[in-house]
DNA sequence: CTGTTAGCGCCTTCAT
DNA sequence: ATGAAGGCGCTAACAG
C-alpha cells in the first residue's frame, strides 16, 4: 500500500502538503493540490484510519456489544446502529456476549482497546456491578440500550414497556378478559420488571383484582414452562401474556400441547413477537418493540455527546406500537352466544 | 490512560521488558515479570491496540460485509461469523451494504482503512465487476459468503443449493405433486439461479416434463407478485416452491388473496424459511440454510488463510435441510377420497 | 536476562 | 502558500 510519503514524492510536495489535501484542513494551491490529488490517483493511496486514529485519539468508530446477537431483537437493534454510525462516517465494532457476564466484560475491554471513541452495551441478564464500575470509569461515552437501569447515569435507550403494558392490559380488560396468566420471565431484567409493573398498573386501572391474576417469573427454564403448563390446564385462565418472544415460544408449546388454541381457547398477547404475524396463525396481537429505531437513537445520543460533551445523562423512550389481531380481537368473553 | 512507559517507569524496567511481558515474545525473570504485573494491575494499563496493530501491521481484526442486515438469514450469517472471530480473537467490524453497489463498494473501502486482516463479504444483487477488481488487486485474503461465483478465485462459502432443490423436489414429486409453479426470483443472484436449477435437475429425475412447470423469475416487485397470483389463479397448479423468505411471503400473500391454503389446496415449500416454523399454521416444509454455521465457516476459510497463505481458493458448500412439514406431507394428490 | 532505539503512517505546531 | 519535524504507543531487531 502507498503511504503519504509515496504521494508527496510524486507530487513534489511535502507530505504535510498532502496530509491538508486530504483533509481539507488548510488552504492548498489549486494547481498543488490538482497535483496531489493526481498522485493519489496514481498510486491507489488510501488513508491509514489507524494511524490517523493514533496521531488524533480518535478512531472514528464506535463498539456494540449485544448480549444475544441470535435474538432477532437485537439484530434489529444491530441494524439501526450500524445504519446510523454508517450515515455519520463511524464504523461499528460488534461484539456479542451472549448473555455472559464474563464475555461481557471482555468484549468492553476488547473495544476499548481498540480505542472506539463511544460504546453501545446491552447488558445481558448476567451483567453485574463489575461491568458498571468500569464503565463509569471510562472517559468514552456510553449508552446502555435496550435494558434501563433507573440508578445508573449513563445514557440510555429503551422502549416504554411499562405504558405500553399498561394500553395492552386495558385493551384485553376491555373486551371481557377478567384475569390473566402472565408469563413475565426473570424480572431483573429491567424489560421485563417494566412490563410486569404495567401489566399491574392496568389491572389496577381496570378494577380488577391483582391477587387474582397469575404471575410467572423467574428464569427461562423447564421448571417455568411446567409451572404454566400447571396454570393454564387448572382452567378458568382467559387471558395470557407474554412478556418477551422466547417466554411466548414457551406459552404457544405449551397451549399446542395442551390441545389448546387462541382465540378459541384462551386471549393471547405477546411482547416482542415474531416476523411476519399476519401470515401465520394464530395471528397474535403483539406490542412491536421499534429494534432497528432504538438502534438509531442509541447512536444519536453517543454522536451528540462526541460533539459536545457534557451535560447529564439522558434516557430516551421510544413508543412501542400496539398490534392488534385476532388472538386478541376475536377472543369471545361468552362463547356461548 | 496510562502506557507502557508509565508502566516501566513504575515497575523499574524499560518498556520493551513490559513489552515482552504482556505479549510473552520473550523469558523474563520471575521477579521482574511479577513487578510489571504490579504496575500494570496498579496502573490500570491496557493495551492500544491500534499502536501494536500499526507496528506489526497486523491488526487481529476482520470486516464483514451484509448485503441486508435486516434479512434474519444475514443476521444469523454474522451472528456465526462473531463467534468464530471471537473465538480467535479477532474483532469484527460490520458494515451494510444495504444491496447497493456504491455502498458496498465504500464498505469495503473503509474496512480496509482500517486495516482488517480480511474480508468476508456477502455480495449484493446489484454487486458488479468493479467490487471484484478491487477484491482481486487487494493483499488482504477474502472470503466471498453466501453468493458463491463459480468464476470467481476466492474463497467461498454457499449452501449446496442445487441439491437440495433436487432433493425438495424429489420429495414432492414422489407424493404426488406433477406440476409446479416456482417463484424463482432474480436469477443473477448464484444462490437463486443454483436452486432454480435444482428444481430442474428433481423435475428430470422425476422424468416429468420441463415445459410443463411455470417458473417465475425476475426481481421482487409488484409485477412478479401479479404474475404469481395470475398463474395459481388459473388452476391446476398442485404445487408452489418459493426459493427465498421474501419470495416465499409474495407467495403467501397472494395465495391468502386468492383464498386458497396449503396444504388443503396446494402443496407449499420455501428455502430459508421462518422462525419458529412449528408453533404456526400453515406449518411449511423448509429448506433450511445453516446461516450461523456458514459464517464461522468463513471465518475458518480466512483464519487459514491469515494462519499459512498460499494454495488455491477453495469453495465450501454447507449441506442444507429439510424440514418436511404438514404443507407438502399433508398434502393429497387426490382429495376425492 | 534486560535495555536502547528505530520506525509503523499520520497530523499538527511552528517556522518560513 | 508550503515545509520540517516531533511524537501518538507500540514491537522487534540489535546490543549488551
Amino acid at each position: 500500500m502507498a503511504t503519504m510519503v509515496e504521494v508527496a514524492r510524486i507530487a513534489g510536495v511535502s507530505i504535510s502538503t498532502v496530509s491538508h489535501v486530504l483533509n481539507g484542513t488548510r488552504h492548498v494551491g489549486e494547481e498543488t493540490r490538482i497535483r496531489v490529488r493526481q498522485a493519489i490517483e496514481q498510486t491507489g493511496y488510501r488513508q491509514d484510519a489507524l494511524a490517523r486514529a493514533m496521531r488524533r485519539s480518535r478512531s472514528d468508530s464506535i463498539g456494540l456489544v449485544v448480549s444475544d446477537a441470535g435474538e432477532p431483537a437485537f439484530a434489529e437493534m444491530a441494524h439501526g446502529v450500524e445504519h446510523a454510525a454508517a450515515q455519520r462516517g463511524l464504523t461499528l465494532l460488534l461484539a456479542n456476549s451472549a448473555e455472559d457476564a464474563d464475555r461481557e466484560e471482555r468484549a468492553v475491554q476488547t473495544l476499548l482497546e481498540r480505542r472506539v471513541d463511544g460504546l453501545i452495551l446491552a447488558r445481558g441478564a448476567g451483567s453485574g456491578p463489575s461491568v458498571v464500575k468500569m464503565l463509569e470509569s471510562l472517559s468514552a461515552p456510553v449508552v446502555l440500550l435496550d435494558r434501563v437501569f433507573a440508578e445508573l447515569a449513563f445514557d440510555q435507550v429503551g422502549a416504554d414497556n411499562r405504558e405500553s403494558a399498561r394500553r395492552l392490559v386495558a385493551a384485553m380488560t376491555a373486551s371481557g378478559v377478567p384475569r390473566f396468566v402472565v408469563i413475565a420471565g426473570d424480572t431483573r431484567v429491567p424489560t421485563l420488571r417494566e412490563r410486569l409493573d404495567g401489566f399491574f398498573d392496568g389491572i389496577s386501572d381496570a378494577r380488577l383484582r391483582a391477587d387474582d391474576q397469575v404471575v410467572l417469573t423467574g428464569v427461562q427454564t423447564p421448571e417455568l414452562a411446567r409451572r404454566f403448563r400447571a396454570e393454564v390446564a387448572s382452567g378458568g385462565i382467559p387471558g395470557i401474556i407474554a412478556c418477551s418472544t422466547p417466554l411466548a415460544v414457551v406459552a404457544l408449546t405449551e397451549l399446542a400441547a395442551l390441545g389448546m388454541r387462541t382465540p378459541a381457547d384462551v386471549a393471547f398477547a405477546t411482547f416482542d413477537g415474531f416476523n411476519f404475524p399476519d401470515l401465520f396463525e394464530p395471528r397474535l396481537t403483539t406490542v412491536r418493540q421499534p429494534g432497528f429505531e432504538m438502534g438509531v437513537a442509541a447512536v444519536e445520543l453517543l454522536a451528540d455527546r462526541l460533539d459536545r460533551p457534557g451535560g447529564g445523562p439522558r434516557t430516551v423512550r421510544l413508543q412501542q406500537r400496539i398490534e392488534s389481531r385476532e388472538s386478541t380481537l376475536s377472543w369471545n368473553a361468552d362463547p356461548g352466544t
